[in-house]
DNA sequence: CTCCAACAATTGCAGCAGCATTACCGCTCA
DNA sequence: TGAGCGGTAATGCTGCTGCAATTGTTGGAG
Protein backbone atom coordinates (compact mmCIF):
# COMPACT_ATOMS: atom_id res chain seq x y z
CA UNK A 1 0.00 0.00 0.00
CA UNK A 2 1.35 3.48 -0.92
CA UNK A 3 0.10 6.39 0.68
CA UNK A 4 0.97 10.41 0.00
CA UNK A 5 1.15 12.45 3.01
CA UNK A 6 0.80 16.07 2.31
CA UNK A 7 1.94 17.61 5.37
CA UNK A 8 4.04 20.78 6.89
CA UNK A 9 4.58 19.24 10.72
CA UNK A 10 8.04 17.74 10.02
CA UNK A 11 7.94 16.11 13.30
CA UNK A 12 4.17 14.71 12.82
CA UNK A 13 5.34 13.24 9.36
CA UNK A 14 8.37 11.72 10.33
CA UNK A 15 6.42 10.12 13.62
CA UNK A 16 3.56 8.97 10.98
CA UNK A 17 5.99 7.76 8.16
CA UNK A 18 7.89 5.40 10.62
CA UNK A 19 4.66 4.20 12.30
CA UNK A 20 3.23 3.38 8.81
CA UNK A 21 6.47 2.01 7.49
CA UNK A 22 6.64 -0.14 10.46
CA UNK A 23 3.06 -1.49 9.23
CA UNK A 24 4.12 -1.79 5.42
CA UNK A 25 2.98 1.14 3.68
CA UNK A 26 5.22 2.93 1.67
CA UNK A 27 5.04 6.75 2.30
CA UNK A 28 5.70 9.67 -0.08
CA UNK A 29 6.04 12.61 1.59
CA UNK A 30 4.94 16.34 0.11
CA UNK A 31 5.31 19.81 2.58
CA UNK A 32 3.83 22.21 -0.35
CA UNK A 33 0.58 21.40 -2.18
CA UNK A 34 2.44 22.07 -5.63
CA UNK A 35 4.62 19.45 -4.74
CA UNK A 36 2.13 17.15 -3.67
CA UNK A 37 0.38 17.75 -7.13
CA UNK A 38 3.48 16.55 -9.09
CA UNK A 39 3.86 13.06 -7.18
CA UNK A 40 0.09 12.48 -7.21
CA UNK A 41 0.38 13.00 -10.93
CA UNK A 42 3.33 10.91 -11.40
CA UNK A 43 2.37 7.55 -9.23
CA UNK A 44 -0.81 6.39 -8.45
CA UNK A 45 -1.29 6.17 -4.64
CA UNK A 46 -3.91 3.92 -2.94
CA UNK A 47 -4.80 6.71 -0.47
CA UNK A 48 -4.02 10.82 0.23
CA UNK A 49 -3.69 11.98 3.56
CA UNK A 50 -4.40 15.84 3.56
CA UNK A 51 -3.41 18.52 6.05
CA UNK A 52 -5.49 21.86 5.92
CA UNK A 53 -3.34 24.56 6.46
CA UNK A 54 -0.35 24.28 4.38
CA UNK A 55 2.13 27.12 3.54
CA UNK A 56 0.83 27.39 -0.15
CA UNK A 57 -2.30 27.49 0.81
CA UNK A 58 -5.60 25.43 2.19
CA UNK A 59 -5.31 21.81 1.49
CA UNK A 60 -9.23 21.78 0.59
CA UNK A 61 -8.49 23.27 -2.49
CA UNK A 62 -6.36 20.45 -3.68
CA UNK A 63 -9.16 17.92 -4.05
CA UNK A 64 -10.81 19.53 -7.04
CA UNK A 65 -7.67 19.91 -8.51
CA UNK A 66 -7.25 16.19 -8.34
CA UNK A 67 -10.60 15.30 -9.97
CA UNK A 68 -10.60 17.67 -12.67
CA UNK A 69 -7.64 15.67 -13.78
CA UNK A 70 -9.57 12.84 -13.81
CA UNK A 71 -7.37 11.52 -10.87
CA UNK A 72 -9.91 9.93 -8.03
CA UNK A 73 -7.96 8.80 -5.43
CA UNK A 74 -9.49 9.25 -2.41
CA UNK A 75 -8.22 11.71 0.03
CA UNK A 76 -8.37 11.73 4.00
CA UNK A 77 -8.20 15.49 5.70
CA UNK A 78 -5.74 15.14 8.76
CA UNK A 79 -6.40 18.52 10.69
CA UNK A 80 -6.64 20.41 13.85
CA UNK A 81 -9.74 21.90 12.39
CA UNK A 82 -12.29 19.81 13.84
CA UNK A 83 -15.31 21.11 15.11
CA UNK A 84 -18.50 20.20 13.13
CA UNK A 85 -18.87 22.86 10.53
CA UNK A 86 -14.87 22.29 9.60
CA UNK A 87 -15.74 19.18 8.95
CA UNK A 88 -18.91 19.21 7.03
CA UNK A 89 -16.76 21.44 4.77
CA UNK A 90 -13.94 19.05 4.50
CA UNK A 91 -16.27 16.32 3.43
CA UNK A 92 -18.32 18.41 1.03
CA UNK A 93 -15.22 19.63 -0.32
CA UNK A 94 -14.83 16.61 -1.61
CA UNK A 95 -12.74 14.66 1.39
CA UNK A 96 -13.80 11.28 1.41
CA UNK A 97 -12.76 10.78 5.34
CA UNK A 98 -11.85 13.43 8.08
CA UNK A 99 -9.51 13.17 10.53
CA UNK A 100 -9.23 15.48 13.31
CA UNK A 101 -5.87 15.67 14.85
CA UNK A 102 -4.43 14.61 17.26
CA UNK A 103 -5.84 10.85 16.14
CA UNK A 104 -4.63 7.23 16.82
CA UNK A 105 -2.51 5.85 13.73
CA UNK A 106 -4.35 3.05 14.50
CA UNK A 107 -7.29 4.60 13.62
CA UNK A 108 -6.21 6.25 10.80
CA UNK A 109 -5.20 2.89 9.49
CA UNK A 110 -8.81 1.73 9.61
CA UNK A 111 -10.10 4.24 8.00
CA UNK A 112 -7.99 4.21 5.01
CA UNK A 113 -8.80 0.07 5.04
CA UNK A 114 -12.28 1.46 5.04
CA UNK A 115 -11.89 3.83 2.45
CA UNK A 116 -10.03 1.50 0.48
CA UNK A 117 -12.53 -1.04 0.97
CA UNK A 118 -15.00 0.43 -1.00
CA UNK A 119 -14.83 0.42 -4.28
CA UNK A 120 -15.69 -3.23 -6.37
CA UNK A 121 -13.40 -5.25 -4.51
CA UNK A 122 -16.17 -5.62 -1.22
CA UNK A 123 -15.65 -9.70 -2.08
CA UNK A 124 -12.04 -9.61 -3.26
CA UNK A 125 -11.07 -8.03 0.04
CA UNK A 126 -8.60 -11.33 0.45
CA UNK A 127 -6.90 -13.32 -2.19
CA UNK A 128 -6.56 -16.55 -2.07
CA UNK A 129 -4.22 -18.55 -4.24
CA UNK A 130 -2.47 -21.76 -3.17
CA UNK A 131 -2.40 -22.34 0.16
CA UNK A 132 -2.26 -19.03 0.81
CA UNK A 133 -4.47 -16.15 1.92
CA UNK A 134 -3.75 -12.47 0.94
CA UNK A 135 -5.05 -9.74 2.67
CA UNK A 136 -3.62 -6.25 1.00
CA UNK A 137 -5.93 -4.00 3.22
CA UNK A 138 -4.40 -5.68 6.34
CA UNK A 139 -1.25 -6.28 5.01
CA UNK A 140 -1.23 -9.79 6.03
CA UNK A 141 -0.74 -13.49 4.50
CA UNK A 142 -1.64 -16.64 6.28
CA UNK A 143 -1.17 -19.86 5.30
CA UNK A 144 -3.77 -22.95 6.25
CA UNK A 145 -4.99 -20.08 8.29
CA UNK A 146 -2.37 -19.68 10.33
CA UNK A 147 -0.53 -16.23 10.15
CA UNK A 148 2.79 -16.41 7.63
CA UNK A 149 5.18 -14.09 8.53
CA UNK A 150 7.51 -12.59 5.33
CA UNK A 151 10.03 -9.44 5.50
CA UNK A 152 8.42 -5.96 4.96
CA UNK A 153 9.72 -5.76 1.76
CA UNK A 154 9.51 -9.12 0.25
CA UNK A 155 5.35 -8.82 1.77
CA UNK A 156 4.70 -5.84 -0.68
CA UNK A 157 6.19 -7.64 -3.51
CA UNK A 158 3.93 -10.52 -2.68
CA UNK A 159 0.70 -8.17 -2.59
CA UNK A 160 1.71 -5.91 -5.31
CA UNK A 161 1.55 -9.21 -7.55
CA UNK A 162 -1.25 -11.19 -5.29
CA UNK A 163 -3.71 -8.27 -6.54
CA UNK A 164 -3.20 -8.60 -10.41
CA UNK A 165 -3.48 -12.56 -9.70
CA UNK A 166 -2.48 -14.26 -12.96
CA UNK A 167 -1.77 -10.71 -14.60
CA UNK A 168 2.01 -9.73 -15.18
CA UNK A 169 2.86 -6.87 -13.41
CA UNK A 170 4.90 -4.35 -15.04
CA UNK A 171 8.59 -4.05 -13.11
CA UNK A 172 8.03 -0.08 -12.86
CA UNK A 173 4.77 -1.00 -10.84
CA UNK A 174 6.14 -3.45 -8.45
CA UNK A 175 9.24 -0.96 -7.52
CA UNK A 176 6.52 1.46 -7.05
CA UNK A 177 4.64 -0.60 -4.58
CA UNK A 178 7.62 -1.51 -3.01
CA UNK A 179 9.80 1.75 -2.59
CA UNK A 180 9.26 5.70 -2.28
CA UNK A 181 11.12 8.19 -4.09
CA UNK A 182 13.54 8.79 -1.21
CA UNK A 183 14.56 5.32 -1.86
CA UNK A 184 15.31 5.28 -4.91
CA UNK A 185 17.19 1.90 -5.68
CA UNK A 186 19.97 1.54 -8.10
CA UNK A 187 20.75 -2.10 -7.27
CA UNK A 188 19.18 -5.38 -8.40
CA UNK A 189 17.08 -4.93 -5.07
CA UNK A 190 13.77 -6.14 -6.46
CA UNK A 191 15.51 -8.79 -7.78
CA UNK A 192 17.16 -10.00 -4.62
CA UNK A 193 13.61 -9.85 -3.11
CA UNK A 194 11.65 -11.35 -5.80
CA UNK A 195 14.56 -14.41 -5.42
CA UNK A 196 13.94 -14.68 -1.41
CA UNK A 197 10.42 -14.66 -1.84
CA UNK A 198 10.37 -17.42 -4.46
CA UNK A 199 12.69 -19.65 -2.04
CA UNK A 200 10.48 -18.89 1.02
CA UNK A 201 7.18 -19.84 -0.86
CA UNK A 202 9.08 -22.76 -2.43
CA UNK A 203 9.98 -24.01 0.85
CA UNK A 204 6.95 -24.07 2.67
CA UNK A 205 5.08 -25.46 -0.97
CA UNK A 206 2.75 -22.32 -0.69
CA UNK A 207 1.43 -23.72 -3.90
CA UNK A 208 2.12 -20.72 -6.07
CA UNK A 209 5.03 -19.22 -7.88
CA UNK A 210 6.56 -16.43 -9.45
CA UNK A 211 7.27 -15.92 -12.76
CA UNK A 212 8.99 -13.85 -14.63
CA UNK A 213 8.16 -12.21 -18.39
CA UNK A 214 11.27 -11.41 -19.36
CA UNK A 215 11.32 -7.91 -20.54
CA UNK A 216 8.02 -6.73 -18.71
CA UNK A 217 7.82 -7.61 -15.19
CA UNK A 218 6.52 -10.98 -13.32
CA UNK A 219 3.30 -12.60 -12.29
CA UNK A 220 1.81 -14.50 -9.76
CA UNK A 221 0.48 -18.13 -10.71
CA UNK A 222 -1.07 -20.78 -8.79
CA UNK A 223 0.11 -24.00 -8.94
CA UNK A 224 -2.16 -26.93 -10.39
CA UNK B 1 -32.03 9.57 -1.77
CA UNK B 2 -33.04 6.74 -0.03
CA UNK B 3 -31.69 5.65 3.53
CA UNK B 4 -32.49 3.22 5.26
CA UNK B 5 -31.71 3.78 9.41
CA UNK B 6 -31.71 1.40 11.83
CA UNK B 7 -32.16 2.80 15.24
CA UNK B 8 -34.08 1.29 18.25
CA UNK B 9 -34.15 4.92 19.90
CA UNK B 10 -37.00 6.17 18.49
CA UNK B 11 -37.12 10.06 19.30
CA UNK B 12 -34.06 10.06 17.70
CA UNK B 13 -35.17 7.76 14.69
CA UNK B 14 -37.97 10.37 14.52
CA UNK B 15 -35.89 13.63 15.18
CA UNK B 16 -33.43 12.50 12.26
CA UNK B 17 -36.33 11.25 10.09
CA UNK B 18 -37.95 14.53 10.16
CA UNK B 19 -34.48 16.96 9.46
CA UNK B 20 -33.57 14.36 6.10
CA UNK B 21 -36.56 14.58 5.57
CA UNK B 22 -36.73 18.06 5.07
CA UNK B 23 -33.55 17.54 2.91
CA UNK B 24 -35.81 15.77 0.40
CA UNK B 25 -34.12 12.53 1.71
CA UNK B 26 -36.22 9.51 1.75
CA UNK B 27 -36.12 7.39 4.89
CA UNK B 28 -37.09 3.78 5.91
CA UNK B 29 -36.58 3.00 9.42
CA UNK B 30 -36.18 -0.39 10.55
CA UNK B 31 -35.88 -0.93 14.76
CA UNK B 32 -34.47 -4.84 14.44
CA UNK B 33 -31.60 -6.08 12.29
CA UNK B 34 -34.30 -8.98 10.94
CA UNK B 35 -36.54 -6.40 9.65
CA UNK B 36 -33.44 -3.76 8.33
CA UNK B 37 -31.82 -7.01 6.23
CA UNK B 38 -35.65 -7.61 5.18
CA UNK B 39 -36.05 -4.07 3.73
CA UNK B 40 -32.22 -3.92 2.58
CA UNK B 41 -32.64 -6.91 0.29
CA UNK B 42 -36.10 -5.58 -1.35
CA UNK B 43 -35.05 -2.17 -1.88
CA UNK B 44 -31.64 -0.77 -2.70
CA UNK B 45 -31.15 1.91 -0.27
CA UNK B 46 -28.57 4.57 -1.38
CA UNK B 47 -26.77 3.69 1.81
CA UNK B 48 -27.49 2.44 5.70
CA UNK B 49 -27.40 4.29 8.53
CA UNK B 50 -26.45 1.46 11.49
CA UNK B 51 -27.10 1.86 15.08
CA UNK B 52 -24.52 -0.69 17.38
CA UNK B 53 -26.44 -1.43 19.85
CA UNK B 54 -29.75 -3.17 18.63
CA UNK B 55 -32.54 -4.96 20.35
CA UNK B 56 -31.79 -8.05 18.41
CA UNK B 57 -27.94 -8.08 18.56
CA UNK B 58 -24.65 -6.28 17.94
CA UNK B 59 -25.24 -3.63 14.77
CA UNK B 60 -21.66 -4.91 13.38
CA UNK B 61 -22.98 -8.20 12.91
CA UNK B 62 -25.15 -7.00 10.10
CA UNK B 63 -22.67 -5.76 7.47
CA UNK B 64 -20.88 -8.84 6.88
CA UNK B 65 -24.47 -10.33 6.75
CA UNK B 66 -25.62 -8.02 4.14
CA UNK B 67 -21.74 -8.24 2.05
CA UNK B 68 -22.02 -12.08 1.90
CA UNK B 69 -25.48 -11.97 0.02
CA UNK B 70 -24.02 -8.86 -2.35
CA UNK B 71 -25.48 -6.03 -0.88
CA UNK B 72 -22.61 -3.74 -1.30
CA UNK B 73 -24.81 -0.34 -0.02
CA UNK B 74 -22.31 1.64 2.31
CA UNK B 75 -23.29 1.47 6.01
CA UNK B 76 -22.48 4.78 8.14
CA UNK B 77 -22.30 3.07 12.00
CA UNK B 78 -23.87 5.64 14.44
CA UNK B 79 -23.15 4.91 18.12
CA UNK B 80 -22.67 6.64 21.56
CA UNK B 81 -19.66 3.77 21.65
CA UNK B 82 -17.39 6.43 20.50
CA UNK B 83 -13.55 6.00 21.55
CA UNK B 84 -11.01 5.41 18.87
CA UNK B 85 -11.10 1.45 19.70
CA UNK B 86 -14.23 1.34 18.87
CA UNK B 87 -14.10 3.24 16.17
CA UNK B 88 -11.14 0.94 14.74
CA UNK B 89 -13.71 -2.09 15.33
CA UNK B 90 -16.69 -0.46 13.62
CA UNK B 91 -14.67 0.46 10.39
CA UNK B 92 -12.35 -2.52 10.25
CA UNK B 93 -15.88 -4.46 10.75
CA UNK B 94 -16.69 -3.34 7.03
CA UNK B 95 -18.20 0.13 8.67
CA UNK B 96 -17.66 2.69 5.23
CA UNK B 97 -17.63 5.12 7.70
CA UNK B 98 -18.11 5.63 11.71
CA UNK B 99 -20.05 8.71 13.54
CA UNK B 100 -20.21 9.07 17.16
CA UNK B 101 -23.45 10.48 18.64
CA UNK B 102 -23.82 13.12 19.75
CA UNK B 103 -24.03 14.48 15.79
CA UNK B 104 -25.10 17.01 13.68
CA UNK B 105 -27.01 16.33 10.98
CA UNK B 106 -25.20 18.45 8.61
CA UNK B 107 -21.90 16.29 9.72
CA UNK B 108 -24.58 13.42 8.91
CA UNK B 109 -25.20 14.21 5.76
CA UNK B 110 -21.90 15.63 4.69
CA UNK B 111 -20.74 12.22 5.10
CA UNK B 112 -23.39 10.23 3.20
CA UNK B 113 -22.61 12.44 0.65
CA UNK B 114 -18.64 11.72 0.83
CA UNK B 115 -19.68 7.90 1.13
CA UNK B 116 -21.81 7.91 -2.17
CA UNK B 117 -19.17 10.21 -4.08
CA UNK B 118 -16.40 7.10 -3.85
CA UNK B 119 -15.97 6.29 -7.23
CA UNK B 120 -17.30 3.14 -9.19
CA UNK B 121 -14.96 0.33 -9.56
CA UNK B 122 -12.42 1.27 -12.56
CA UNK B 123 -13.40 -0.77 -15.92
CA UNK B 124 -10.00 -2.38 -17.25
CA UNK B 125 -10.60 -2.15 -20.87
CA UNK B 126 -9.71 -5.65 -22.58
CA UNK B 127 -10.00 -6.70 -26.07
CA UNK B 128 -10.94 -10.25 -26.80
CA UNK B 129 -10.04 -12.11 -30.08
CA UNK B 130 -9.95 -16.05 -30.69
CA UNK B 131 -9.75 -17.80 -27.61
CA UNK B 132 -7.20 -14.55 -26.11
CA UNK B 133 -7.92 -11.82 -24.12
CA UNK B 134 -5.66 -8.86 -24.74
CA UNK B 135 -4.94 -6.05 -22.27
CA UNK B 136 -3.13 -3.37 -23.33
CA UNK B 137 -2.53 -1.87 -20.12
CA UNK B 138 -1.15 -4.28 -18.02
CA UNK B 139 0.69 -5.92 -20.98
CA UNK B 140 -1.09 -8.95 -20.37
CA UNK B 141 -2.30 -11.77 -22.49
CA UNK B 142 -4.59 -14.46 -21.10
CA UNK B 143 -5.48 -17.43 -23.35
CA UNK B 144 -9.01 -19.18 -21.60
CA UNK B 145 -8.02 -17.14 -18.50
CA UNK B 146 -4.93 -18.68 -17.90
CA UNK B 147 -1.89 -16.15 -18.63
CA UNK B 148 0.24 -16.32 -21.46
CA UNK B 149 3.35 -14.94 -22.24
CA UNK B 150 4.97 -13.78 -24.78
CA UNK B 151 8.32 -12.30 -25.35
CA UNK B 152 8.19 -8.51 -24.89
CA UNK B 153 8.92 -7.05 -28.42
CA UNK B 154 6.08 -10.31 -29.54
CA UNK B 155 3.70 -8.96 -27.02
CA UNK B 156 4.17 -5.44 -27.97
CA UNK B 157 3.37 -6.09 -32.06
CA UNK B 158 0.01 -8.30 -30.62
CA UNK B 159 -1.20 -5.70 -28.80
CA UNK B 160 -0.42 -2.61 -31.28
CA UNK B 161 -2.50 -5.51 -33.80
CA UNK B 162 -5.05 -6.49 -31.15
CA UNK B 163 -6.15 -2.40 -31.11
CA UNK B 164 -7.24 -2.36 -34.18
CA UNK B 165 -8.49 -5.89 -34.71
CA UNK B 166 -9.61 -6.76 -38.30
CA UNK B 167 -7.98 -3.60 -39.64
CA UNK B 168 -4.91 -2.47 -41.25
CA UNK B 169 -1.79 -1.69 -39.18
CA UNK B 170 0.27 0.47 -40.90
CA UNK B 171 3.91 -1.00 -41.12
CA UNK B 172 5.58 2.16 -39.63
CA UNK B 173 2.52 2.53 -37.00
CA UNK B 174 3.41 -1.43 -35.79
CA UNK B 175 7.37 -0.11 -35.91
CA UNK B 176 6.28 2.93 -33.93
CA UNK B 177 4.96 0.59 -31.07
CA UNK B 178 7.63 -1.70 -30.79
CA UNK B 179 10.27 0.01 -30.88
CA UNK B 180 11.51 4.06 -29.50
CA UNK B 181 13.59 6.42 -31.00
CA UNK B 182 16.50 5.44 -30.04
CA UNK B 183 16.27 2.27 -31.19
CA UNK B 184 15.73 3.03 -35.00
CA UNK B 185 16.05 -0.31 -36.63
CA UNK B 186 18.03 -1.24 -39.93
CA UNK B 187 17.21 -4.76 -40.56
CA UNK B 188 13.83 -7.14 -41.01
CA UNK B 189 13.56 -7.23 -37.28
CA UNK B 190 9.80 -6.71 -37.06
CA UNK B 191 9.32 -9.20 -39.96
CA UNK B 192 11.27 -12.34 -37.79
CA UNK B 193 8.67 -10.72 -35.12
CA UNK B 194 5.90 -11.23 -36.87
CA UNK B 195 6.93 -14.53 -38.00
CA UNK B 196 7.54 -15.78 -34.78
CA UNK B 197 4.22 -14.59 -33.50
CA UNK B 198 2.70 -16.48 -35.85
CA UNK B 199 4.29 -19.33 -34.91
CA UNK B 200 3.49 -19.34 -31.39
CA UNK B 201 -0.23 -18.54 -31.98
CA UNK B 202 -0.27 -21.47 -34.37
CA UNK B 203 1.14 -23.94 -32.02
CA UNK B 204 -1.16 -23.16 -29.55
CA UNK B 205 -4.59 -22.75 -31.96
CA UNK B 206 -4.68 -19.00 -30.51
CA UNK B 207 -8.09 -19.00 -32.85
CA UNK B 208 -6.08 -15.45 -34.27
CA UNK B 209 -3.89 -15.37 -37.61
CA UNK B 210 -2.02 -12.21 -38.58
CA UNK B 211 -2.43 -11.52 -42.39
CA UNK B 212 -0.24 -9.53 -44.65
CA UNK B 213 -1.63 -6.63 -46.81
CA UNK B 214 0.89 -6.51 -49.26
CA UNK B 215 2.77 -3.08 -49.54
CA UNK B 216 0.73 -2.01 -46.26
CA UNK B 217 1.00 -3.40 -42.85
CA UNK B 218 -0.34 -6.31 -40.82
CA UNK B 219 -3.70 -7.28 -39.28
CA UNK B 220 -5.14 -9.31 -36.89
CA UNK B 221 -8.13 -11.57 -37.61
CA UNK B 222 -10.29 -13.77 -35.23
CA UNK B 223 -10.57 -17.33 -37.50
CA UNK B 224 -14.44 -18.34 -37.52
C1' DC C 1 2.08 -18.04 -69.76
C1' DT C 2 6.52 -16.70 -68.20
C1' DC C 3 9.61 -14.09 -66.02
C1' DC C 4 11.14 -10.73 -62.98
C1' DA C 5 11.32 -7.57 -59.36
C1' DA C 6 9.62 -6.37 -55.20
C1' DC C 7 8.05 -7.73 -51.15
C1' DA C 8 7.41 -11.12 -47.45
C1' DA C 9 8.54 -15.30 -44.54
C1' DT C 10 11.57 -18.15 -42.30
C1' DT C 11 15.50 -19.59 -39.76
C1' DG C 12 20.37 -20.14 -37.87
C1' DC C 13 23.43 -17.59 -35.40
C1' DA C 14 25.92 -14.64 -32.25
C1' DG C 15 25.78 -11.11 -28.88
C1' DC C 16 24.10 -9.37 -25.02
C1' DA C 17 20.35 -7.61 -22.05
C1' DG C 18 17.96 -9.13 -18.41
C1' DC C 19 17.27 -12.42 -14.79
C1' DA C 20 18.51 -15.68 -10.77
C1' DT C 21 21.16 -16.68 -7.21
C1' DT C 22 24.27 -16.04 -3.56
C1' DA C 23 27.68 -14.10 -0.51
C1' DC C 24 28.65 -10.17 2.04
C1' DC C 25 28.00 -6.59 5.22
C1' DG C 26 25.92 -2.70 7.49
C1' DC C 27 21.96 -1.74 9.98
C1' DT C 28 18.25 -2.15 13.27
C1' DC C 29 15.95 -3.93 17.00
C1' DA C 30 15.03 -6.88 20.69
C1' DT D 1 25.07 -8.85 20.79
C1' DG D 2 22.90 -11.96 17.92
C1' DA D 3 19.35 -12.58 14.48
C1' DG D 4 17.30 -11.23 10.59
C1' DC D 5 16.29 -7.63 7.22
C1' DG D 6 17.75 -5.48 3.14
C1' DG D 7 20.96 -3.17 -0.25
C1' DT D 8 24.92 -4.17 -3.12
C1' DA D 9 27.57 -6.50 -6.37
C1' DA D 10 29.71 -10.55 -8.59
C1' DT D 11 28.67 -14.48 -11.11
C1' DG D 12 26.63 -17.53 -14.34
C1' DC D 13 23.03 -18.41 -17.37
C1' DT D 14 19.05 -18.17 -20.40
C1' DG D 15 16.80 -17.03 -24.27
C1' DC D 16 15.35 -12.78 -26.60
C1' DT D 17 16.42 -10.17 -30.49
C1' DG D 18 18.77 -8.05 -34.36
C1' DC D 19 20.88 -9.45 -38.42
C1' DA D 20 21.43 -11.48 -42.73
C1' DA D 21 21.10 -15.18 -45.90
C1' DT D 22 17.89 -17.95 -48.07
C1' DT D 23 13.66 -19.23 -49.71
C1' DG D 24 8.85 -18.28 -50.85
C1' DT D 25 5.09 -15.41 -52.77
C1' DT D 26 2.78 -11.96 -55.40
C1' DG D 27 1.37 -9.41 -59.26
C1' DG D 28 2.35 -6.84 -63.22
C1' DA D 29 4.75 -6.42 -67.78
C1' DG D 30 5.89 -8.35 -71.91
Amino acid sequence: MRLLLVEDENELADALTTALEKQGVVIDHAILLADAHELARQTTYDAILLDRRLPDGEGLTFIPQLRREGIVTPVIVLTARNDPKERIEGLDGGADDYLGKPFLVDELMARVRAVLRRPASVVEQQIKVGRMTIDPLNLTVTMDNSPFDLPRRELLVLIALAKRQGKTVVRSVLEAAVYNYEEEIQSNALDAHISRLRKRLADCSAGVSVHNIRGVGYLLKDDG
